[in-house]
DNA sequence: AATATATTTTAGACTTATCTAAATTAATTT
DNA sequence: AAATTAATTTAGATAAGTCTAAAATATATT
Protein backbone atom coordinates (compact mmCIF):
# COMPACT_ATOMS: atom_id res chain seq x y z
CA UNK A 1 0.00 0.00 0.00
CA UNK A 2 2.72 2.69 0.87
CA UNK A 3 5.09 2.89 -2.14
CA UNK A 4 7.86 5.06 -3.06
CA UNK A 5 7.34 6.98 -6.18
CA UNK A 6 9.44 8.82 -8.46
CA UNK A 7 8.85 12.91 -8.92
CA UNK A 8 7.86 11.33 -12.53
CA UNK A 9 5.18 8.70 -11.37
CA UNK A 10 3.57 11.57 -8.80
CA UNK A 11 3.26 13.95 -11.69
CA UNK A 12 1.12 11.59 -13.79
CA UNK A 13 -0.76 10.37 -10.81
CA UNK A 14 -1.95 14.01 -9.91
CA UNK A 15 -2.56 14.74 -13.64
CA UNK A 16 -4.80 11.52 -14.10
CA UNK A 17 -6.66 12.51 -10.48
CA UNK A 18 -7.57 16.43 -11.70
CA UNK A 19 -8.45 14.94 -15.20
CA UNK A 20 -10.67 12.26 -14.06
CA UNK A 21 -12.66 14.58 -11.11
CA UNK A 22 -11.49 13.87 -8.75
CA UNK A 23 -10.71 10.06 -9.97
CA UNK A 24 -14.04 9.49 -11.02
CA UNK A 25 -14.16 9.00 -14.70
CA UNK A 26 -11.34 7.33 -17.24
CA UNK A 27 -9.28 9.39 -18.94
CA UNK A 28 -7.73 8.80 -21.98
CA UNK A 29 -3.75 8.88 -22.89
CA UNK A 30 -4.03 11.86 -25.03
CA UNK A 31 -5.82 14.21 -21.87
CA UNK A 32 -3.09 12.76 -19.77
CA UNK A 33 -0.20 13.81 -22.69
CA UNK A 34 -1.54 17.19 -23.22
CA UNK A 35 -1.79 18.10 -19.85
CA UNK A 36 1.62 17.16 -18.51
CA UNK A 37 3.24 18.17 -21.69
CA UNK A 38 4.45 14.53 -22.99
CA UNK A 39 3.77 12.55 -26.25
CA UNK A 40 1.07 9.72 -25.93
CA UNK A 41 3.54 7.23 -26.75
CA UNK A 42 5.51 8.14 -23.69
CA UNK A 43 2.41 8.07 -21.69
CA UNK A 44 1.15 4.44 -22.55
CA UNK A 45 4.52 3.39 -21.32
CA UNK A 46 3.97 4.78 -18.13
CA UNK A 47 0.42 4.12 -17.60
CA UNK A 48 0.99 0.59 -17.71
CA UNK A 49 4.12 0.75 -15.58
CA UNK A 50 1.50 2.69 -13.00
CA UNK A 51 -0.82 -0.08 -13.94
CA UNK A 52 1.78 -2.80 -12.94
CA UNK A 53 1.72 -1.26 -9.69
CA UNK A 54 -1.55 -1.23 -8.61
CA UNK A 55 -1.97 2.36 -8.99
CA UNK A 56 -4.58 2.76 -11.63
CA UNK A 57 -6.37 0.40 -13.92
CA UNK A 58 -5.07 0.53 -17.51
CA UNK A 59 -7.28 -0.71 -20.43
CA UNK A 60 -5.93 -0.10 -24.37
CA UNK A 61 -7.43 1.94 -26.21
CA UNK A 62 -9.38 3.27 -23.67
CA UNK A 63 -8.23 4.85 -21.46
CA UNK A 64 -7.04 4.71 -17.33
CA UNK A 65 -8.38 5.28 -14.40
CA UNK A 66 -6.93 5.02 -10.79
CA UNK A 67 -6.98 3.04 -8.34
CA UNK A 68 -8.03 3.24 -4.34
CA UNK A 69 -4.73 3.50 -3.98
CA UNK A 70 -3.95 5.75 -6.32
CA UNK A 71 -6.64 7.78 -5.25
CA UNK A 72 -4.97 8.42 -2.15
CA UNK A 73 -1.67 8.60 -3.42
CA UNK A 74 -3.13 11.71 -5.84
CA UNK A 75 -4.84 13.33 -2.80
CA UNK A 76 -1.35 13.13 -0.70
CA UNK A 77 0.19 14.71 -3.08
CA UNK A 78 -2.90 17.72 -3.52
CA UNK A 79 -2.30 18.24 0.50
CA UNK A 80 1.09 18.60 0.23
CA UNK A 81 0.96 21.28 -2.38
CA UNK A 82 -1.42 22.64 -1.36
CA UNK A 83 -0.24 23.20 1.97
CA UNK A 84 3.11 24.51 0.75
CA UNK A 85 1.22 27.24 -1.12
CA UNK A 86 -0.45 28.56 1.89
CA UNK A 87 3.24 28.46 3.80
CA UNK A 88 4.71 30.61 0.78
CA UNK A 89 1.50 33.19 1.13
CA UNK A 90 1.23 33.19 4.80
CA UNK A 91 4.49 32.82 6.28
CA UNK A 92 6.56 33.87 3.53
CA UNK A 93 4.55 36.96 2.03
CA UNK A 94 4.21 35.31 -1.54
CA UNK A 95 1.82 36.50 -4.14
CA UNK A 96 -1.30 34.17 -4.86
CA UNK A 97 0.10 34.16 -8.30
CA UNK A 98 3.98 33.69 -7.59
CA UNK A 99 3.32 29.78 -5.25
CA UNK A 100 2.10 27.01 -7.99
CA UNK A 101 5.93 26.76 -9.80
CA UNK A 102 7.25 26.53 -6.10
CA UNK A 103 4.84 24.22 -4.65
CA UNK A 104 5.29 22.03 -7.50
CA UNK A 105 8.63 21.53 -6.83
CA UNK A 106 7.97 21.09 -2.89
CA UNK A 107 5.11 18.84 -3.07
CA UNK A 108 7.86 15.96 -3.87
CA UNK A 109 9.36 16.34 -0.51
CA UNK A 110 9.07 12.66 1.13
CA UNK A 111 8.39 13.29 4.91
CA UNK A 112 4.84 12.70 6.81
CA UNK A 113 6.24 13.65 9.69
CA UNK A 114 7.17 17.08 7.84
CA UNK A 115 3.33 17.34 6.35
CA UNK A 116 1.89 16.77 9.71
CA UNK A 117 4.41 19.23 11.24
CA UNK A 118 4.08 21.97 8.55
CA UNK A 119 0.17 21.69 8.95
CA UNK A 120 0.28 22.17 12.54
CA UNK A 121 2.41 25.48 12.20
CA UNK A 122 -0.28 26.64 9.22
CA UNK A 123 -3.26 26.13 11.87
CA UNK A 124 -4.84 23.08 10.03
CA UNK A 125 -6.04 25.11 7.14
CA UNK A 126 -8.82 24.06 5.09
CA UNK A 127 -8.38 26.01 1.67
CA UNK A 128 -4.93 27.01 -0.10
CA UNK A 129 -4.83 30.69 -0.87
CA UNK A 130 -7.01 29.85 -4.71
CA UNK A 131 -9.45 28.32 -2.65
CA UNK A 132 -9.28 24.63 -3.40
CA UNK A 133 -9.54 22.77 -0.58
CA UNK A 134 -7.02 20.84 1.25
CA UNK A 135 -7.03 17.42 2.10
CA UNK A 136 -6.77 16.20 5.70
CA UNK A 137 -4.11 13.38 6.37
CA UNK A 138 -6.69 11.00 5.61
CA UNK A 139 -7.87 11.96 2.53
CA UNK A 140 -11.38 13.95 3.46
CA UNK A 141 -11.92 17.03 1.54
CA UNK A 142 -14.31 19.62 2.60
CA UNK A 143 -16.53 20.35 -1.12
CA UNK A 144 -17.79 23.99 -1.43
CA UNK A 145 -21.09 23.86 -3.48
CA UNK A 146 -20.23 26.12 -6.89
CA UNK A 147 -20.48 27.75 -10.42
CA UNK A 148 -18.83 29.50 -12.92
CA UNK A 149 -19.54 33.11 -12.45
CA UNK A 150 -20.38 33.14 -16.49
CA UNK A 151 -23.43 30.58 -15.18
CA UNK A 152 -25.43 33.67 -12.96
CA UNK A 153 -27.83 35.86 -15.00
CA UNK A 154 -28.39 39.63 -14.78
CA UNK A 155 -29.31 40.18 -10.77
CA UNK A 156 -27.74 37.24 -9.39
CA UNK A 157 -24.99 37.49 -6.99
CA UNK A 158 -22.43 35.08 -5.24
CA UNK A 159 -19.23 34.76 -3.87
CA UNK A 160 -15.91 34.17 -4.91
CA UNK A 161 -15.12 30.57 -3.78
CA UNK A 162 -12.28 29.64 -5.49
CA UNK A 163 -9.78 30.74 -8.63
CA UNK A 164 -7.21 28.74 -10.97
CA UNK A 165 -4.25 28.33 -9.54
CA UNK A 166 -1.92 27.82 -12.55
CA UNK A 167 -2.14 31.16 -14.14
CA UNK A 168 -0.14 33.84 -12.88
CA UNK A 169 -1.67 36.19 -15.44
CA UNK A 170 -5.30 35.67 -14.72
CA UNK A 171 -4.09 36.15 -10.77
CA UNK A 172 -2.56 39.38 -11.30
CA UNK A 173 -5.16 40.58 -13.41
CA UNK A 174 -7.62 40.05 -10.62
CA UNK A 175 -5.28 41.80 -8.13
CA UNK A 176 -5.63 45.18 -10.64
CA UNK A 177 -8.92 44.94 -10.58
CA UNK A 178 -9.55 43.92 -6.81
CA UNK A 179 -11.30 40.82 -7.17
CA UNK A 180 -10.14 38.14 -4.35
CA UNK A 181 -11.34 35.50 -2.48
CA UNK A 182 -14.75 36.23 -0.80
CA UNK A 183 -15.42 39.04 -2.86
CA UNK A 184 -18.67 39.40 -3.30
CA UNK A 185 -19.67 39.67 -7.12
CA UNK A 186 -23.25 41.00 -8.39
CA UNK A 187 -24.10 40.25 -12.59
CA UNK A 188 -25.48 43.78 -13.60
CA UNK A 189 -25.16 43.17 -17.33
CA UNK A 190 -24.18 40.53 -20.23
CA UNK A 191 -23.32 41.55 -23.69
CA UNK A 192 -24.94 39.38 -26.09
CA UNK A 193 -22.04 40.03 -28.63
CA UNK A 194 -19.06 38.40 -26.76
CA UNK A 195 -20.69 37.38 -23.55
CA UNK A 196 -18.38 39.69 -21.57
CA UNK A 197 -20.26 40.50 -18.23
CA UNK A 198 -20.43 43.87 -16.51
CA UNK A 199 -20.38 43.25 -12.85
CA UNK A 200 -20.38 45.17 -9.58
CA UNK A 201 -17.61 44.49 -6.82
CA UNK A 202 -18.19 44.65 -3.22
CA UNK A 203 -21.10 46.84 -3.81
CA UNK A 204 -18.52 49.39 -4.64
CA UNK A 205 -17.06 49.88 -8.41
CA UNK A 206 -18.21 48.46 -11.63
CA UNK A 207 -16.37 46.04 -14.04
CA UNK A 208 -16.67 44.60 -17.65
CA UNK A 209 -15.17 40.88 -17.12
CA UNK A 210 -14.59 38.81 -20.48
CA UNK A 211 -16.34 35.63 -20.82
CA UNK A 212 -13.13 33.39 -20.43
CA UNK A 213 -12.42 35.23 -16.50
CA UNK A 214 -15.96 34.35 -15.62
CA UNK A 215 -15.95 31.16 -16.79
CA UNK A 216 -12.55 30.86 -14.40
CA UNK A 217 -14.12 32.51 -11.20
CA UNK A 218 -16.18 30.10 -8.90
CA UNK A 219 -19.44 31.13 -7.07
CA UNK A 220 -21.15 30.31 -4.55
CA UNK A 221 -24.12 32.02 -5.20
CA UNK A 222 -25.81 34.26 -2.53
CA UNK B 1 27.73 31.93 -14.73
CA UNK B 2 23.90 31.18 -13.54
CA UNK B 3 23.44 27.61 -14.58
CA UNK B 4 20.43 24.80 -14.02
CA UNK B 5 21.91 22.03 -12.51
CA UNK B 6 20.35 18.11 -11.71
CA UNK B 7 19.90 17.17 -8.36
CA UNK B 8 22.45 14.47 -9.56
CA UNK B 9 25.08 17.08 -10.02
CA UNK B 10 24.21 19.39 -6.85
CA UNK B 11 25.17 16.85 -4.67
CA UNK B 12 28.35 15.70 -6.36
CA UNK B 13 29.09 19.62 -6.15
CA UNK B 14 28.39 19.67 -2.46
CA UNK B 15 29.87 16.43 -1.55
CA UNK B 16 33.55 17.70 -3.15
CA UNK B 17 33.16 20.90 -1.56
CA UNK B 18 32.89 19.35 2.06
CA UNK B 19 35.44 16.65 0.77
CA UNK B 20 37.66 19.45 -0.27
CA UNK B 21 37.72 21.48 2.75
CA UNK B 22 35.37 24.15 1.64
CA UNK B 23 36.71 24.07 -2.35
CA UNK B 24 40.70 24.62 -1.05
CA UNK B 25 42.09 21.31 -1.83
CA UNK B 26 41.95 18.30 -4.76
CA UNK B 27 39.42 15.79 -3.99
CA UNK B 28 39.55 11.81 -5.12
CA UNK B 29 37.35 9.94 -7.58
CA UNK B 30 37.33 7.47 -4.75
CA UNK B 31 36.92 9.82 -1.67
CA UNK B 32 33.90 11.12 -3.70
CA UNK B 33 32.85 7.66 -4.58
CA UNK B 34 32.50 6.61 -1.25
CA UNK B 35 31.08 9.62 0.24
CA UNK B 36 28.25 9.46 -2.13
CA UNK B 37 27.99 5.77 -2.33
CA UNK B 38 28.32 5.82 -5.79
CA UNK B 39 31.19 3.29 -7.79
CA UNK B 40 34.37 5.17 -9.10
CA UNK B 41 33.63 4.60 -12.21
CA UNK B 42 30.49 6.64 -12.20
CA UNK B 43 32.20 9.18 -10.82
CA UNK B 44 34.73 9.72 -13.43
CA UNK B 45 31.80 10.43 -15.35
CA UNK B 46 30.40 12.81 -13.60
CA UNK B 47 33.45 15.17 -13.07
CA UNK B 48 34.28 14.95 -16.81
CA UNK B 49 30.86 16.31 -17.13
CA UNK B 50 31.13 18.81 -14.85
CA UNK B 51 34.97 19.78 -15.81
CA UNK B 52 32.61 20.24 -19.33
CA UNK B 53 30.55 22.89 -17.52
CA UNK B 54 33.33 24.80 -15.79
CA UNK B 55 32.05 23.47 -12.35
CA UNK B 56 35.34 21.74 -11.49
CA UNK B 57 39.00 20.96 -13.00
CA UNK B 58 39.69 17.58 -13.62
CA UNK B 59 42.84 16.10 -13.96
CA UNK B 60 42.83 12.60 -15.04
CA UNK B 61 44.32 10.07 -11.80
CA UNK B 62 45.17 13.40 -9.78
CA UNK B 63 41.39 14.63 -9.22
CA UNK B 64 38.77 17.72 -9.02
CA UNK B 65 39.09 20.56 -7.29
CA UNK B 66 35.76 23.40 -7.96
CA UNK B 67 36.38 26.14 -10.12
CA UNK B 68 34.45 29.71 -8.33
CA UNK B 69 32.00 28.69 -10.24
CA UNK B 70 31.56 25.59 -8.41
CA UNK B 71 32.65 27.03 -4.96
CA UNK B 72 29.46 29.36 -5.54
CA UNK B 73 27.56 27.18 -6.51
CA UNK B 74 28.17 24.84 -3.42
CA UNK B 75 27.53 27.88 -1.06
CA UNK B 76 23.96 28.45 -2.92
CA UNK B 77 23.23 24.81 -1.94
CA UNK B 78 24.95 24.80 1.52
CA UNK B 79 22.51 27.81 1.97
CA UNK B 80 19.26 26.40 1.34
CA UNK B 81 20.33 22.93 3.28
CA UNK B 82 20.93 25.02 6.51
CA UNK B 83 18.16 27.66 6.08
CA UNK B 84 15.70 24.19 5.88
CA UNK B 85 17.65 23.43 8.62
CA UNK B 86 16.75 26.36 11.12
CA UNK B 87 13.04 26.57 9.66
CA UNK B 88 12.11 22.55 10.60
CA UNK B 89 13.59 23.38 14.17
CA UNK B 90 13.42 27.07 15.10
CA UNK B 91 9.52 26.59 13.38
CA UNK B 92 8.32 22.97 12.95
CA UNK B 93 9.48 21.74 16.34
CA UNK B 94 11.72 19.05 14.78
CA UNK B 95 14.63 17.38 16.37
CA UNK B 96 18.18 18.57 15.48
CA UNK B 97 18.83 14.97 14.54
CA UNK B 98 15.63 14.44 12.51
CA UNK B 99 16.41 17.56 10.02
CA UNK B 100 19.62 16.43 8.20
CA UNK B 101 17.43 13.90 5.72
CA UNK B 102 14.49 16.04 4.71
CA UNK B 103 16.97 19.38 4.00
CA UNK B 104 18.82 17.19 1.91
CA UNK B 105 15.08 17.24 0.02
CA UNK B 106 14.55 20.75 0.78
CA UNK B 107 17.90 21.78 -0.65
CA UNK B 108 17.27 20.91 -4.22
CA UNK B 109 14.21 23.94 -4.55
CA UNK B 110 14.92 26.15 -7.33
CA UNK B 111 13.63 29.44 -6.19
CA UNK B 112 16.04 32.00 -5.48
CA UNK B 113 12.53 34.52 -4.07
CA UNK B 114 11.93 31.51 -1.41
CA UNK B 115 15.25 31.75 -0.41
CA UNK B 116 15.72 34.89 0.65
CA UNK B 117 11.88 35.20 1.94
CA UNK B 118 12.79 31.96 4.26
CA UNK B 119 16.18 33.62 4.86
CA UNK B 120 14.10 36.70 6.25
CA UNK B 121 11.38 34.94 7.75
CA UNK B 122 13.89 33.15 9.86
CA UNK B 123 15.71 36.37 11.05
CA UNK B 124 18.22 35.83 8.86
CA UNK B 125 20.22 33.40 10.73
CA UNK B 126 24.18 32.99 11.33
CA UNK B 127 24.09 29.09 12.23
CA UNK B 128 22.10 26.21 11.52
CA UNK B 129 20.87 23.65 15.00
CA UNK B 130 24.18 21.77 14.49
CA UNK B 131 26.58 25.07 14.65
CA UNK B 132 27.11 24.97 10.97
CA UNK B 133 27.34 28.64 9.38
CA UNK B 134 25.07 29.89 6.95
CA UNK B 135 26.04 31.59 4.02
CA UNK B 136 24.86 34.86 2.89
CA UNK B 137 22.95 35.75 -0.18
CA UNK B 138 26.69 36.39 -1.76
CA UNK B 139 28.51 33.26 0.03
CA UNK B 140 30.11 34.98 2.85
CA UNK B 141 30.36 33.18 5.43
CA UNK B 142 31.57 33.56 9.30
CA UNK B 143 33.93 31.16 10.57
CA UNK B 144 34.69 30.56 14.18
CA UNK B 145 37.93 29.24 15.41
CA UNK B 146 37.16 25.90 16.83
CA UNK B 147 39.38 22.71 17.90
CA UNK B 148 37.70 19.15 19.06
CA UNK B 149 37.22 18.39 22.45
CA UNK B 150 39.85 15.29 22.16
CA UNK B 151 42.20 18.29 21.82
CA UNK B 152 42.34 19.65 25.35
CA UNK B 153 44.17 19.02 27.74
CA UNK B 154 43.35 18.32 31.56
CA UNK B 155 41.56 21.15 33.44
CA UNK B 156 40.44 23.19 29.90
CA UNK B 157 37.20 24.07 29.51
CA UNK B 158 35.53 25.26 26.28
CA UNK B 159 31.94 25.82 24.92
CA UNK B 160 30.83 23.51 22.36
CA UNK B 161 30.21 25.80 18.75
CA UNK B 162 29.71 22.53 16.63
CA UNK B 163 28.31 18.77 15.67
CA UNK B 164 28.23 16.49 13.16
CA UNK B 165 24.59 17.04 11.58
CA UNK B 166 24.03 13.27 9.52
CA UNK B 167 24.28 11.43 12.68
CA UNK B 168 21.40 10.88 14.30
CA UNK B 169 22.45 8.52 16.57
CA UNK B 170 24.86 10.25 17.81
CA UNK B 171 22.58 13.98 18.43
CA UNK B 172 20.18 11.82 20.36
CA UNK B 173 23.22 10.46 22.47
CA UNK B 174 23.93 14.15 23.20
CA UNK B 175 20.44 14.88 24.10
CA UNK B 176 20.41 11.96 26.80
CA UNK B 177 23.90 13.70 28.62
CA UNK B 178 22.13 16.97 28.22
CA UNK B 179 25.02 18.25 25.59
CA UNK B 180 23.56 21.26 23.24
CA UNK B 181 25.26 23.91 21.37
CA UNK B 182 26.58 26.44 23.58
CA UNK B 183 27.23 24.12 26.64
CA UNK B 184 30.32 24.97 28.66
CA UNK B 185 32.70 21.79 28.89
CA UNK B 186 35.87 20.97 30.75
CA UNK B 187 38.28 18.19 30.73
CA UNK B 188 38.69 16.67 34.21
CA UNK B 189 39.97 13.15 33.60
CA UNK B 190 41.86 11.88 30.26
CA UNK B 191 41.73 7.46 30.85
CA UNK B 192 44.74 6.42 29.22
CA UNK B 193 43.23 3.33 28.02
CA UNK B 194 40.61 4.09 25.45
CA UNK B 195 41.39 8.35 25.04
CA UNK B 196 37.96 8.20 26.86
CA UNK B 197 37.48 11.68 28.80
CA UNK B 198 36.08 12.45 32.27
CA UNK B 199 33.78 16.03 31.88
CA UNK B 200 32.28 18.36 33.68
CA UNK B 201 29.19 19.70 31.61
CA UNK B 202 27.77 22.93 32.62
CA UNK B 203 29.66 22.90 36.29
CA UNK B 204 26.62 20.33 37.09
CA UNK B 205 27.26 16.96 36.62
CA UNK B 206 30.25 14.85 35.07
CA UNK B 207 30.25 12.78 32.60
CA UNK B 208 32.58 10.23 30.52
CA UNK B 209 32.65 10.56 26.66
CA UNK B 210 33.85 8.63 24.50
CA UNK B 211 37.35 9.25 22.22
CA UNK B 212 34.95 8.97 19.19
CA UNK B 213 32.45 11.54 20.52
CA UNK B 214 35.46 13.67 21.93
CA UNK B 215 36.86 14.30 18.12
CA UNK B 216 33.21 15.01 16.85
CA UNK B 217 32.47 17.94 19.16
CA UNK B 218 34.05 20.90 18.21
CA UNK B 219 34.74 23.32 20.58
CA UNK B 220 35.74 27.46 20.91
CA UNK B 221 38.51 26.95 24.05
CA UNK B 222 37.77 29.64 26.53
C1' DA C 1 64.72 -0.79 -11.32
C1' DA C 2 61.34 -4.46 -11.56
C1' DT C 3 57.34 -6.28 -9.65
C1' DA C 4 53.14 -6.17 -7.02
C1' DT C 5 49.24 -3.64 -5.37
C1' DA C 6 45.95 -0.07 -5.33
C1' DT C 7 43.56 3.46 -7.74
C1' DT C 8 41.47 5.31 -11.69
C1' DT C 9 39.72 5.21 -16.25
C1' DT C 10 37.65 3.08 -20.38
C1' DA C 11 34.32 0.24 -22.62
C1' DG C 12 30.11 -1.72 -22.93
C1' DA C 13 25.66 -2.69 -20.74
C1' DC C 14 21.38 -1.48 -17.93
C1' DT C 15 17.37 1.51 -16.21
C1' DT C 16 14.16 5.30 -16.39
C1' DA C 17 11.80 8.43 -18.94
C1' DT C 18 11.55 10.30 -23.03
C1' DC C 19 11.21 10.67 -28.34
C1' DT C 20 9.97 9.59 -33.56
C1' DA C 21 8.05 6.72 -36.96
C1' DA C 22 5.30 2.92 -38.18
C1' DA C 23 1.51 -0.16 -37.14
C1' DT C 24 -2.81 -0.95 -35.09
C1' DT C 25 -7.39 0.03 -33.44
C1' DA C 26 -11.44 2.99 -32.97
C1' DA C 27 -14.48 6.50 -34.66
C1' DT C 28 -16.43 9.07 -38.46
C1' DT C 29 -17.83 9.92 -43.04
C1' DT C 30 -19.36 8.72 -47.36
C1' DA D 1 -20.26 -1.57 -45.39
C1' DA D 2 -16.08 0.47 -47.06
C1' DA D 3 -13.00 4.16 -46.78
C1' DT D 4 -11.07 7.85 -44.42
C1' DT D 5 -9.47 10.12 -40.34
C1' DA D 6 -8.15 10.30 -35.59
C1' DA D 7 -6.33 8.23 -31.53
C1' DT D 8 -3.47 4.89 -29.48
C1' DT D 9 0.05 1.50 -29.21
C1' DT D 10 4.35 -0.82 -30.60
C1' DA D 11 9.09 -0.79 -31.91
C1' DG D 12 13.37 1.05 -31.90
C1' DA D 13 16.38 5.07 -30.58
C1' DT D 14 18.28 8.60 -27.27
C1' DA D 15 20.03 10.87 -22.88
C1' DA D 16 21.18 10.81 -17.94
C1' DG D 17 23.07 8.33 -14.49
C1' DT D 18 24.44 4.19 -12.96
C1' DC D 19 26.87 -0.54 -13.03
C1' DT D 20 30.57 -4.47 -13.93
C1' DA D 21 34.71 -6.03 -15.97
C1' DA D 22 38.89 -5.06 -18.20
C1' DA D 23 42.66 -1.86 -19.19
C1' DA D 24 45.67 1.78 -17.86
C1' DT D 25 48.18 4.44 -14.61
C1' DA D 26 50.16 5.55 -10.16
C1' DT D 27 52.12 4.06 -5.81
C1' DA D 28 54.51 0.87 -2.81
C1' DT D 29 57.58 -3.01 -2.07
C1' DT D 30 61.32 -5.73 -2.69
Amino acid sequence: MIMKLSLTEENYIKSIYHLSADGENAVSTSAISEDIETKPASVTDMVKKLADKGILKYEKYYGVQLSNDGKSTALEIIRRHRLWEVFLVEKLGFNWDEVHDVAEQMEHIQSSLLIDRLDDFLGNPIMDPHGDPIPDKDGNIIITPQMPLSELSIGESGKVVNVPDSDPSLLRHLDKIKIKLGSVLKVIDVTEFDKSILIQIDKNHEQYLSDQIAKSLMIAKK
